[in-house]
DNA sequence: AGTCGTTATATTTGACAAGGTATAACGACT
DNA sequence: AGTCGTTATACCTTGTCAAATATAACGACT
């Protein structure tokens, strides 16, 4: 059996969890779906643990993530900022060059 | 607030986590202190669950990463291999060299 | 035989996270 | 005014994981 090497990255602001995995994939569905609680729906996941995630994300980033709206013909929605767009991106260029660069460490180093 | 880019990386052996960062720390602590209770006390963490932890990277490793021994003088002991040893550098050197990889990557994005 | 500190394991208890349910507020449209 | 689907929030239940407790086996040494 021969040994892989895995990764988590996040990002922090103030010490706590800004972007993770979860939240990327989450902001990604709030911009396929355009709204909260058809990409928790989409994903599995509780609208209750979806919003406290969104909240935690705008609350710590440093200009808005997503706008919302409540109300309306459609009842209202969630869209992406540019702003949160750029963090999508950012976190998955960062997080694919990581894999690259540990396939390459790992099978650098002489494990058996 | 600027942000920080953090990671955490591991090993798996048959899609099973073999060596992550609390358990390198634990192999360390074994390794300072020769026994698998005084090393699990000195991170103030149960017995139970360094036994646990140690179980599992034993049953997943290619080759025996510590040796037991029960009874005795001493009542017994924990000490590495030097496949452990081996195992534990192998994981610090390719773990520093993620983070200095990362902290360049998000320097060089343009994140505010 | 008795002592000692270790490894090894089962059982129970407790804390905390996750999830489900319910409900309110909202506002464009009919 | 009524409808609709959304955001927003409170409350309670449940499941899971960590921790605590208890006990046994072991073997060199006295």
């Amino acid at each position: 059996m021969d040994y892989k090497i895995k990764s988590r990255i996040w990002i922090e602001a103030d010490g706590e969890i800004l972007l993770g995995e979860g939240r990327v994939s989450l902001l990604k569905a709030i911009g396929e779906t355009g709204s909260l609680s058809k990409a928790a729906k989409s994903m599995g996941m509780s609208y209750k643990k979806a919003w406290s995630l969104i909240d935690a994300v705008n609350s710590r980033a440093n200009k808005p993530v997503c706008e919302k709206t409540i109300g309306g013909k459609s009842g209202g929605g969630t869209i992406l900022t540019d702003y949160g767009k750029a963090l999508i991106k950012t976190y998955e260029t960062i997080n694919e060059n990581c894999w690259r660069y540990l396939d390459k460490q790992i099978s650098q180093s002489d494990l058996t």
